[in-house]
DNA sequence: GTCCGGCGTTGCAGCATGTGCAACCGTCAT
DNA sequence: ATGACGGTTGCACATGCTGCAACGCCGGAC
């Protein structure tokens, strides 16, 4: 739409590839080599560019710092809650959102069981680390080293005998969620309690949240809770595409 | 320089702070509605603003995109280079420059000593990890979990009575390492040649390189190429602040 | 040492292009 | 219904961007 801002954006992606000098820069894009350097100067005052010593072009410091600054800025759950809503009047069911941070798991946002039936947490509640669907889709995206050293420090509380025992049963499952991209806590936590899980993923497929469905045995069976598993898939999905910054945006 | 760029990209850091709309955004920059419209879109276009839902702006995918694709780019060995061979010019002995990559510290670049007496070693060697001075530069920047499972499974060759024998020493030695922000290898490798490295660092503080000087003792002492250090040190910041892009660049 | 070629930089005249205005539209809340 | 709000569009004006040509600097060739 502007012709100056579209001409000196593309000149990004062209450095991205490695450096340049004025020249080459001016002759792809296809104008005037005055034309070019008045564009990259405007992007070199603004940090984007940076000039080497040989004083050829390259991305600069400032690209990094708003990159990071932004991903620091983002707020998941502001972007989910609307999403979560919608899953929670698909479904009827109570819909968590965690994050992990400092050695915790914690839930940052819930959307009540429209039936009578709840379930007790709270946001900001650390969940239970060793058996909760969310906190094994967390841990699970941990590099190998971290998670194992991790496993090892934690203690495995016998909430039910269907309780996560020790840590290589952790790990197990672990590498099980990694591996098929979800997660269940089948009355793990507490015997009557089942829920079904999905990761949220950043731009770089890191896993930054997840969110689960969670219903007592008296509602609905585990099995009947399972088959909830290809919705919840697909709104965490859609939450990772808008935290992302990838969805179709309207004209 | 130019108004309509400078304008565009005052946009950037601005929704780096937080989701804005049009107004929001026109009014800080001091425009007419009309006039931020057309930036916007036009930042759309090239992928760096994202709309979310409620129409708010947000920083879009494409600036994380092209902020990595420019570091996975970033050659640190073209870079250094010149840099190396001045601090060879000043010291006279052999330089190195080594990575971190896939299990193993490897020798990138190298400037022969001027003495007649060299030492052995070439380019994409693996370098002797458990003792060189650039190894323990780039092992102490890793996080600790992941330091501790690697120390494990070297094995700890002992080249000389002062190579590093064990997992244990190893590990305080980076500790040490990472403490200080330089390393040395005073004949842990072969009897007579001592180091002294310093680390590189990327926009992050992340180790991404290290160099050092090497030379025999019947050149100069340990004490005497320990004199070298600040120098080494300077070179290494010099290295960091151009491969980082934050150096002060000329009019 | 001198010349030459390449590349970045500057000043300028012309007009393309970006600007602000005002009117329009859709949505939401009252 | 009605009004307020925020985003969008078309337009006339002049701002500020464009390309040109001339200059200066550096580094290499001979």
């Amino acid at each position: 739409m502007s012709q100056t801002v579209d001409r000196a954006l593309s000149i990004l992606p062209l450095l991205a590839e490695g450096p340049a000098n004025l020249e080459q820069v001016a002759q792809r894009l296809g104008v005037h080599k005055s034309t070019a350097l008045r564009l990259l100067r405007t992007l070199h005052e603004h940090g984007m560019v940076y000039r080497q010593r040989d004083q050829r072009y390259r991305l600069g410091a400032r690209l990094f710092a708003l990159a990071q600054q932004a991903v620091e800025n983002l707020d998941v759950r502001e972007i989910a809650h609307p999403y979560l809503v919608e899953l929670n009047e698909k479904c009827g069911h109570t819909v968590h959102l965690a994050v992990h941070e400092e050695h915790e798991v914690l839930y940052i946002d819930k959307v009540e069981s429209r039936y009578p039936v709840r379930m007790y947490s709270r946001i900001g509640k650390p969940v239970a680390i060793t058996v909760a669907a969310v906190a094994k889709l967390l841990l699970a995206d941990l590099p190998e080293a971290e998670r194992r050293t991790l496993a090892e420090k934690l203690d495995y509380p016998l909430y039910t005998p269907r309780s996560t025992p020790n840590a290589a049963a952790f790990l197990k499952e672990l590498a099980a969620v990694r591996e098929q991209g979800w997660a269940t806590d089948l009355g793990g936590h507490e015997e009557s309690i089942n829920c079904v899980g999905a990761p949220v993923r950043g731009t770089d497929g890191r896993v930054v949240a997840a969110c689960s469905v969670s219903a007592p045995n008296v509602v609905v069976t585990a099995d009947e809770l399972l088959k909830l598993l290809p919705l919840v898939r697909r709104t965490a999905e859609a939450i990772s595409r808008e935290y992302a910054g990838r969805a179709p945006s309207s004209p």
